[in-house]
DNA sequence: GTCTATACCTGGATAGAC
DNA sequence: GTCTATCCAGGTATAGAC
């Protein structure tokens, strides 16, 4: 969070406004404002806008690992740690509310610009899926396993994408509750076969 | 489809890039080299790009009605109805994995831009959400109605995001299965109380 | 209705002083 | 490393001839 040098920082306050507002529609003067330099000093640091997109995606899947290992080290049981993930639509909905979720937004807004970078974005949605899909793998659903990693992927997707143009907060929460009671399910499968 | 004045091939042709490049993204020479019209040309019909965009989405909610009118004459039972909703992911899977949902993608982009026009745009969502609303009342489920329309609503938009990502055809697939399963079981419900 | 020409602005990107 | 000044392409939008 707290960036030491420009370049961190510029990555940082680009992050933020590509989230926020798409990275096409984020200009060089947007990131210069927030980060108190000249547009000029920018390129000391990158070449082009497309390298700071690349630098953005890069921290993006540093801090998804991050976060997946701390879940790992958090839940002693799999079924805790995929609750973890179910959670931050909770956890995040002011955010989800107000710019949608910033992995899924981010990879459709590159898919229509029809952008190089699409694969290394993709590549976030990976690192979920592979360890969802582990999750499910060492609750005996090995066969299955990555089917219901896309599964609930996918419902959450579904569930930013809508609340983000509904605003509606009880509608996450719900969706949550039926996620939860879904996985409920499928662990009581695995506990009594 | 096949649009007579020159105002009506503009919609088209913006829709159609709007769709598969963005709003933001597709230029007034990219819209204008489709239809075969001069820059210039563009003003006599519309003054401005926003209104452009105000046209597409009034010309997507016409189409939207016409379609649910159009699955309300041919399901007989509204289990039907609903199926051929989650069966338009199979449809259009060719273009929902090159482009994602046009619906969910335009409302995520006006949403990042802060645009004027995303309470219009969040009125194709509106159109889905009430048409399944009455469907699943009609089943005899009025208490839930919403939740559910909402819940469905949900997991197509997930699937389309993920099928964009992927480019998995078989997870559509999948996934529509399981949504006609989740019908299923909710139908049978009704059925024997 | 449609065209050409053009104004005006903002975007990314460069050059060179400090 | 950071700045100012500047270039150039592309965007929206206008004016006016046909």
């Amino acid at each position: 969070m707290n960036a030491e040098t420009t370049r961190e920082q510029i990555i940082e306050a680009a992050d933020e406004l590509f989230y926020r507002q798409g990275y096409e529609h984020t200009s060089f003067t947007d990131i210069a404002e927030t980060v108190q330099i000249s547009r000029g000093n920018f390129y000391y640091h990158f070449k082009t806008k497309d390298d700071i997109l690349n630098a953005v995606i890069t921290l993006r899947l540093s801090n998804t690992r991050e976060m997946l290992d701390r879940w790992d080290a958090e839940g002693a049981h799999p079924a805790d740690r995929i609750r973890s993930f179910i959670h931050v639509l909770v956890a995040n909905r002011a955010k989800i509310m107000a710019y949608g979720c910033p992995v899924g937004t981010l990879c459709a807004e590159l898919a229509k610009l029809d952008h190089i970078a699409q694969t290394e974005a993709n590549k976030i949605f990976t690192l979920f899926r592979d360890w969802l899909r582990r999750q499910f793998a060492l609750l005996g659903l090995e066969a299955e396993a990555d089917a219901l990693a896309m599964h609930i992927l996918a419902r959450s997707q579904g569930v930013a994408t809508l609340a983000n143009a509904f605003h509606d907060e009880s509608f996450i929460r719900s969706e949550v509750d039926q996620m939860c009671a879904w996985l409920e399910a499928h662990t009581q499968k695995t506990a009594s076969p």
